[in-house]
RNA sequence: GGUGGGGUUCCCGAGUGGUCAAAGGGAACAGACUGUAAAUCUGUCGGCGACGCCUUCGAAGGUUCAAAUCCUUCCCCCACCA
């Protein structure tokens, strides 16, 4: 490529794009042609069309998700065109990037109803106004078989068994569905499609963004750039953060969860969480990294200082605070939340419970404190049952309501019963 | 297509006629400790108003007083060979 030499003003705003662009990406591939790339696009005021895809495979965009979506965003505001791709039709084949078996597959009114929920929470984030929007069930639904034949011929089952993931499957002999090779293919085609100059993903997409390339090449279309990101770790420390392990933190959750929830995480994701899931200055992060290290300061401030931010992120300014008191108020004092579900004598009756002879047990199954009677049995028996903070441990225990009485089950569980 | 090995409770994985609701580990949940962190220790971990009863070991049948374990058929997976 042939070196062009461009104005200071188009220097200048090439360095102040490429410290945010670069900012906790992991690789930018090939590094030379992007800033090249970027540097061009700045120069004729073209700005990059900036993709990345999301299959739709559970209903709520989580923590994990931001990291890209943050990125995008900041493209966004550096004046570049963000494309987003909902992969309803990627959905249904299932990335086998970083799995260690074949995805159960959804149906395809499952996936257009996460659909829905993707592109409301999506724009929490980004601007609507400034965002291509596009299934890639627009142009795959279309697609005859010699259509498809015709993209398969564009990559061997060789480079395709290279990927890692691919190849521990096999090795470990897990199985590994014809299906699956298509999905680099169908996300490389999206990048045909969509004549995307970059796409953004995780590392563990690097092979599928890299055959984007390849696809695009073989269609004619010049190969557009990659930038990875790091995987989010989930609550539990050490598996990427997903739903389906349920540690993550959705954007949609209600403040209390979100900064309770930011609450549990390891120390060591504190510095991580604030990089990538939140729009804290370069500076503030510097001055944070210095503050873990020399451990002048309690991590639980830190931590706390992460649940404010991300609550605020999503919810109305604020929030983060209140959410906070409300923390300390319930956890740090054992007092009690200022939410708590309200249930009369009538709705006990309903439920088929006498109120005046309450049995435990059911009172806290049908309220689904617990997922069973049994469950709820246990729980009594271990300690975890109160009522107006005293212990109940009797299993069999049942009780007239009088007044108004605060039942409390675990941690967090919590329901009032009132006369009426 | 042939041969061999498998499918066990959320996951991994023992169990080859009764002592099996099924070892062990992980996850999860609860308790103690704490910063709802980590680590650690303890308990629970199919359902049921419950020292008993009901349902579960790929599916359906069958043998037996008794089956996760034996037989038959079917479905699925893996390895090697072709």
């Amino acid at each position: 490529m042939v070196e062009q030499s461009y104005s200071p003003e188009v220097i200048r705003e090439y360095e102040k794009q490429w410290k945010i662009i670069s900012r906790g990406a992991v690789d930018i591939l090939p590094e030379g042609e992007f800033q090249e790339k970027l540097k061009k696009s700045i120069a004729e005021n073209k700005p990059l069309r900036v993709k990345q895809g999301f299959d739709p495979t559970s209903p709520d965009i989580h923590l994990g998700h931001t990291v890209g979506i943050r990125k995008l965003k900041q493209f966004q505001e550096l004046g570049h065109q963000v494309v987003l791709i909902v992969g309803d039709y990627t959905a249904m084949v299932g990335d086998p990037s970083g799995q260690s078996s074949t995805r159960p597959s959804l149906t395809y009114e499952d996936i257009m109803k996460n659909a829905e929920t993707y592109q409301q929470q999506f724009f929490k984030i980004l601007d609507k106004s400034k965002t291509e929007i596009c299934f890639n069930g627009e142009w795959f639904k279309k697609m005859d078989f010699t259509e498809i034949m015709h993209l398969a011929t564009k990559f061997t089952v060789a480079r395709m068994l290279e990927r890692d993931d691919f190849t521990k499957r096999m090795k470990a002999g897990t199985p590994i569905s014809i299906h699956e090779l298509f999905y680099p293919l169908m996300q490389g085609y999206d990048s045909v499609a969509m004549k995307a100059d970059l796409e953004l993903g995780a590392t563990e997409q690097t092979f599928n963004l890299l055959a984007g390339r390849t696809i695009q090449e073989a269609y004619g279309v010049e190969p557009q750039l990659v930038l990875t990101l790091p995987i989010l770790v989930g609550l539990d420390g050490e598996k990427k953060m997903s739903k389906s392990l349920g540690n993550y933190i959705g954007i949609d959750e209600p403040a209390r969860e979100i900064f309770g929830k930011a609450m549990s995480i390891p120390d060591d994701l504190i510095y991580t969480y604030f990089e990538l899931s939140t729009e804290i200055s370069l500076k503030k992060l510097e001055e944070l990294k210095a503050k873990l290290a020399d451990s002048s300061v309690n991590p639980m401030t830190l931590k706390k200082e992460l649940g404010v931010t991300l609550v605020d992120l999503y919810h109305p300014e604020g929030s983060g605070k209140a959410a906070q008191d409300e923390f300390e108020r319930v956890f740090s004092e054992k007092k009690l939340p200022d939410e708590i579900p309200e249930i009369t004598a009538e709705s006990l009756v309903q439920m088929e419970i006498d109120p005046k002879k309450i049995y435990l047990v059911h009172l806290i199954a049908k309220n689904k404190m617990a997922k069973s009677n049994s469950e709820a049995r246990k729980l009594i028996q271990a300690g975890g049952v109160s009522i107006d903070n005293e212990k109940i441990t009797d299993p069999n225990y049942e009780f007239a309501l009088s007044g108004e009485i605060i039942v409390k089950v675990g941690k967090r569980r919590y329901l009032k019963i009132k006369e009426k």
